[in-house]
DNA sequence: CAGTATCCGTTTTGATACTG
DNA sequence: CAGTATCAAAACGGATACTG
């Protein structure tokens, strides 16, 4: 941001959603814990690199737990919200209802 | 996103606010209108092609209202937050308070 | 004063092949 | 299965000269 002192809570909120797949993401994790495989046919169109970069930056941001189970091939990886996690959802909420009402009020009127 | 239809209102609002220095345009502006000179000034760092850019994008989405006095050079021109701007700015409230709750919690801990 | 036009660098994402 | 490595493409913003 232009000063980093003056917007750094907002600079923080949208460090933590940056990347074109993370909010998708959230979403999707706020139904339950889902494996890698599943959250990539989920983002039809994503790619690994991608997905695997924003994955691990939500997770070191404490919004994601990952846990891998068995030492060998195949692995099984979840991907959870953390409680932290689930208040970026609250958010993201109301984003999504801002939204909503904006394309409302355009369908009513052009 | 990556699938247009069932983000769309998460699109809708990610779409109005982006771009550098939407945000701190936005937040300026809940002060009281300003002229173009002033948010430039305000916005240190940000190139007159940008800031005008930006400054357009949000009058065309109805979240500004622009304001011309005068024909001829000098100009004089406003900008001011629309009713929908203020509920905009009510959403990026929550954003910011997140981010401040997000900061005093690495603060407290590490 | 309030922009627009042009050119360029950086950041972010995409495609694909490969690995434990 | 769950990634990483490499290379290329696209999106975005920065600098600056110019204009009504």
């Amino acid at each position: 941001m232009t000063t980093p002192d003056r917007y750094a809570p907002l600079s923080k909120f949208l460090a933590a959603v940056k990347g074109k797949y993370k909010l998708p993401i959230l979403i999707y994790l706020k139904h339950g814990p889902k494996r890698y495989s599943q959250v990539y046919r989920r983002l039809a169109g994503v790619s690994e690199r991608i997905l695997s970069k924003q994955l691990r930056e939500l997770e070191q941001e404490g919004i994601l737990l990952k846990t891998v189970t068995g030492t060998k091939a195949p692995l099984r990886v979840e991907y959870a919200l953390t409680a932290h996690g689930f208040t970026l959802c609250a958010v993201v909420q109301q984003m999504w209802e801002w939204g909503e009402r904006t394309l409302e009020k355009e369908a009513a009127q052009g």
